[in-house]
DNA sequence: GCAAATTAATGATTTATTCAAG
DNA sequence: CTTGAATAAATCATTAATTTGC
């Protein structure tokens, strides 16, 4: 929960290259547009909540105390807490689950397999969402590959759609494909939470939230 | 607050297909896709602290009351509100802090501009990132394509990174780029919620919020 | 002058790549 | 070398502009 750092040292700043080989693609017509056209409207939808939580504790060092919930048998160590260091039973879970056709759980169903594996280790949501990511790309990588001396890829068997539960009683969770219906829906909305832990900026106090802005009460 | 409704009805579900035609792009479908739809499921969970604001209420349908802040001059209808209409303010100081250099902010920048920027309108801290994301995109592209008849592209001048700030007194928000520093780093969390709308879901009553797990008390 | 029909922009997602920790 | 994480490119889907037919 809560607090994953994860650090990166930036690379250039993706300035990619200038490559002039785009492509064939569509280009889309892209014509200039000033809209600027008077106050537009607004305002739509929601608006929620980030929490910001932002546990400015947790010295960027080594910490890997927060957790409360280590009880893994897992060996592993990911002490610093870097990256989510998967264990068998969480992977085992993803595979059977994975193998039951699931390709992309949408957020309900990504808590609720969080919630699961939680038990076996820590994990996050998001830990999840890229597995699923990773996997189904790489396992399309393999099969292209493998698709070289094959004849016609096989694909996947199925198209439909998944969706996880579990039996009432087993604490099992279980996948079932589910034909496809009328309508799909997914809809996921993210909290963005950061621990700063700059090299300078761990030193100071936690953040300041002052209000940048004069405050226009009224907003549009 | 909370309540956000974000409905949209997939396409199939990406299974893209095993098309053979990896070379060149995959030319854009253009046929109707019929949606399916899946029954999903779902419970909460989480292992954050998200708060489950799963707010049952709140037909699909109209409200369209609930903005306080509704007296813009706009005409606007954002009846049911789907996506985050940017004002004009807060495309203007977004703007800004593009041109001062801002490229990628991180989660606490995110929250930062979010809250300052939702004194003008309603928005999100994903409306935030998905702005820059898409603003560095199309302005790359303009480049590249304008570039074809330029000599050398005259590239951004700075890969330097970018915070922003805000001067105590004034309430301003103030986009700095920094060099760059040995390290940068950058951290983002998501928290996965999903509120369910389908068709069929609207005209019932709110959702199912049946608990698919036991709901180990302990979770992670 | 409106409102349906078109088209241009652009918000939101997904997929492909890249990077780096272990 | 495997694979979690993160970014950028490609897409998809809606909304606002415009155009067009009454």
């Amino acid at each position: 929960m809560g607090s994953m750092k994860v650090h990166q040292l930036a690379r250039g700043f993706w300035e990619h290259e200038p490559s002039l080989s785009l492509g064939c693609k569509r280009l889309r017509p892209l014509a200039p547009k000033l809209p600027n056209a008077d106050t537009h409207s607004h305002s739509t939808v929601s608006a929620f909540d980030l929490k910001s939580f932002i546990r400015p504790e947790s010295g960027p060092r080594k910490l890997g105390s927060s957790d409360e919930k280590r009880n893994s048998p897992q060996v592993e160590t990911h002490p610093g807490g870097t990256r989510w260091n998967p264990t068998q039973e969480q992977i085992g879970i993803l595979e059977m689950l994975y193998r039951g056709g699931m390709r992309t759980p949408n957020a309900q169903q990504i808590e609720q397999i969080t919630a699961q594996l939680g038990k076996y280790g820590k994990i996050e949501g998001k830990n999840v969402f890229y597995w699923f990511q990773n996997h189904k790309a790489r396992e399309r990588q393999k099969q292209k590959r493998n698709s070289l001396g094959l004849s016609h890829c096989p694909r996947t068997p199925a198209a439909s759609f998944t969706t996880i539960s579990l039996d009432s009683r087993g604490n099992q969770l279980v996948a079932e494909r589910g034909e496809d219906s009328p309508y799909k829906r997914k809809c996921r909305s993210w909290t963005f939470e950061c621990l700063e832990e700059d090299s300078r900026s761990c030193k100071e106090e936690g953040d300041r939230t002052l209000e940048l802005f004069p405050l226009h009460p009224e907003g549009r």
